[in-house]
DNA sequence: ATTTACTGCGATCGATGTTCGCAGTCCAGG
DNA sequence: CCTGGACTGCGAACATCGATCGCAGTAAAT
């Protein structure tokens, strides 16, 4: 009757309680991971390569963790633990959720894999849970009901990930690397330019790729528009129809 | 001198000048690919499944199709092609953009895979391109700039793709299917009653699962509120700040 | 000391995306 | 009408990946 623990990993037990001790632990498991995939990408993740960059044999990280997704896991979570949350207690709702979602933008931007990682929709870890905690915590004061202020930082995380994903994008335009966004964006004026698409022909003829805004300035402004939108006064709902 | 064509699968042509009359088409393959996927979702729309869906042997696919992020993109695209834009013309911005975002939403719901499909940055295929062309249309006589009218549809997709998602996910809970949700569920509170968390935990508690709102409501309420706190008059981005 | 439970891991399985080469098919140009 | 070149369908195979099995060794519990 083994059993085998049907539970999420963050329900089981790290350490067992009988048998040698271990060679390894879940943080060099997971730091493993992200180095491999900070430098070479998620697909680089394999459960291989995790395991001979910690000197393993191929099949003994399953005595760590259950399955692949179960290492994306710990690696989410891993740099979930990144987020600072000194600069939280201001006071002000909207402030303290705006270095909320600077925060996450920087890890973000640091660890372009965890778009990708957390694109499915993955299980909240415990630093995760430690997320939530804070940004609950600053609408504590704030009159309107949980469901609503948790289906805003829902809303807000997939905000910052958009915006974040556009952002990591247009850095890797300017280098070498891609081939798909030349591609697209052939397309794009192609399509646009041949007719039948006015308004993107205008939309994309009146870029003007110098003179942009700063990142982050677009970035709190974005931010700030939608959580205003989300949990300003009801009032801003019913707007200039008339 | 067989120069592979790097280019998009958009801008390939779908048939050669000369050699024998195919025997399938890219609408067929994506076809079956949707087909597959609604039945038994992405993991399933294998080549060699899509093969032989369509009668043909395991490499046949590679004709049309340079690899299976391909195959993907004309599946995305054909169930983009159900967008109906009957509704629109109402010569109110955000009326039309609501209604664009229901289209949106069904046609999530009917395909829960494209949630999986576009996850990752993906090209836009014709049928984006009409989707964006018509949400521009709706925003043709807002005085805003080209970039924050594009800012904005980018960030209402990601919006709606939240949305979508949980809704499909609340929809699989009463299931059977899932696993992780059942976990997940039991972590959280487990984590928040544990302590250290208060309120979260005092959400978790207010939760009032009977009594929901109608979820096309909601969707409404929240799609409106995204949008005129992105697009609406700019004074409504300083709020109660004082 | 014996039992029990766990660890590391070599070998291996099944599945998947993709490539190669060949035989057959169809169109263009003479 | 014919012929050459280009394309098609596809069986076979390759590389890689996630995951499993079983065994020898080790540490804690009894």
């Amino acid at each position: 009757m083994t059993e085998p623990p049907a539970h999420s990993i963050w329900l089981r037990p790290e350490r067992a309680a009988r048998g040698p001790v271990p060679t390894f632990d879940r943080d060099r498991i997971a730091a493993a991971g992200v180095a491999l995939a900070d430098t070479d990408g998620l697909p680089a993740v394999t459960m291989r390569a995790v395991a001979d960059a910690l000197g393993a044999g191929p099949a003994s990280l399953y005595r760590y963790v259950a399955t692949r997704d179960e290492l994306l896991e710990l690696m989410i979570d891993r740099v979930n633990g990144e987020i600072s949350y000194t600069e939280l207690g201001s006071g002000v709702w909207l402030d303290d959720l705006l270095a909320l979602a600077r925060q996450s933008r920087s890890v973000h931007l640091a660890h372009p894999w965890l778009l990708d990682a957390t694109a499915t929709g993955t299980p909240v870890g415990p630093h995760a849970v430690t997320y939530l905690e804070h940004a609950l915590t600053a609408l504590a004061d704030l009159d309107a009901a949980p469901r609503t202020k948790l289906e805003a930082i829902a809303i807000l995380n997939a905000v910052i990930a958009a915006l974040t994903r556009a952002e990591v994008t247009r850095r890797l335009t300017g280098q070498t690397i891609p081939q798909w966004q030349r591609a697209q964006a052939e397309y794009l004026t192609r399509i646009a330019t041949a007719g039948r698409h006015p308004h993107l022909a205008a939309a994309l003829a009146g870029q003007t790729p110098g003179s942009e805004d700063s990142t982050e300035a677009l970035f709190d402004r974005i931010v700030t528009r939608v959580l205003t939108g989300l949990l300003g006064p009801d009032d801003l709902a019913t707007p200039p129809r008339s």
